[in-house]
DNA sequence: TGCGTTGGTTATAACTTCTAACTGTTGTGA
DNA sequence: TCACAACAGTTAGAAGTTATAACCAACGCA
């Protein structure tokens, strides 16, 4: 959505379709959810007939994995935000779901029910360990020694697996937090909160700040 | 699909069709999600033509609600169960994490992404507060004082928002219950742990430890 | 046994994604 | 400057989908 540096007026103007084409699929999302995302409405919405987009994206798929990839973006930037201005676990949550809060489909297309055939290309799984390296890094607790660069080589270069194999309080703590935070945020968007009238922003505060 | 007691062979017939088509509908979603769900696709592999289930459904969105209604049954038929042959919170976890790793599909249609205009029928919420007072009794402490009969009749008669409004200790396990539980699930359902390649049991059954 | 309720049929409308073939326009290299 | 190749967008059409309308036949009850 944001590359306005380009060289060539073709490649210019190819770049500018393709950001049009994914904000109002984005907002078609956001009103309908994503099942209602049609190709064919955008298409007539931009003054062009259906066919025409399939120069910009080879396909609904194409067009879906790309929304995911901006929305694992945004989150990773929004962490990563925070963490870089210094935020404890309580904090980040409450970033987080504000985050998810301003665009609950944006949320349930990375944390929702997933198309069972549907295998993520390997950039986007980069994003995602993006995330969880800094999750790691906010979870380290404050009265356990900082970790040493081993350690952090372990836990993030040499891939989760060997991390877990090599149980860490930090390691524990991150993976209780992140179940914690998409618990409450999944039943909140799903609305299963919603009759029983309470905050649940005060839950997951609660939720987190015992790690 | 239970109902094997009929009167009219009419009758009879009809909720025989109704229960095929229902179970049809679930093969095809356990395959490839609900979004892959066709009307056309049920009635042919029934020797029917499509607008033949049209007699038996008012539409997809019918069936939908109607499988959702099975899920929703379904699992508060396992928790109820699980709670009458006495159980702890870890093991009712797991006995919640079995059920929904049996047809993952089931459990999503439940807990997963909501169409954003979707509203549950009555009926459907009633079973829902059917499991959330399971899990009320559940994670009524063991030291704390046994709920008096008013305070059953607070929790659950008169509706959670009541409930929350005069904060109890086990309010506050039952919806941590909650939310971990259905924080691992989702994520290890949707397959964000895979990659990480531990044990999600382990991890459900610490979360739920120390309630 | 007659007849109404009900199951299942075809036909059709209005959608969808997506491919193929054709037509302009645009940018660029000679 | 001009020609040509690359590319955007078009129409046409195939193969799906949900859903409605109209029609026919069979079943079961009075």
């Amino acid at each position: 959505m944001t590359t306005e540096s380009t060289r060539k007026p073709r490649e210019r103007y190819r770049a500018q379709v393709r950001d049009e084409v994914k904000q109002r699929a984005w907002e078609q999302i956001a009103a309908n959810g994503v099942t209602a995302l049609s190709l064919n409405a955008i298409a007539k919405e931009m003054g062009m007939t259906g066919p025409a987009l399939y120069r910009y994206f080879a396909g609904r798929d194409e067009l879906i994995t790309a929304l995911i990839r901006d929305a694992y973006r945004s989150l990773a930037d929004t962490v990563r935000a925070a963490h870089e201005a210094g935020t404890t676990v309580v904090a980040l949550a409450a970033v987080i779901r504000e985050w998810a809060l301003s665009d609950p489909q944006r949320y349930l297309l990375i944390y929702g029910t997933p198309v069972p055939g549907y295998h993520a290309p390997d950039d986007i799984t980069a994003i995602s360990d993006e995330i969880l390296a800094v999750l790691l890094e906010v979870c380290r607790s404050p009265h356990d020694a900082p970790q040493s660069p081993f350690d952090v080589f372990l836990g993030m270069d040499r891939g989760w697996a060997s991390t877990v194999a090599a149980p860490s309080p930090t390691v524990h703590r991150a993976l209780s937090f992140w179940t914690r935070v998409q618990g409450v945020l999944s039943l909140e968007l799903a609305g299963h909160f919603t009759p029983m009238g309470f905050d649940p922003g005060l839950l997951l505060a609660e939720e987190v700040a015992d790690l």
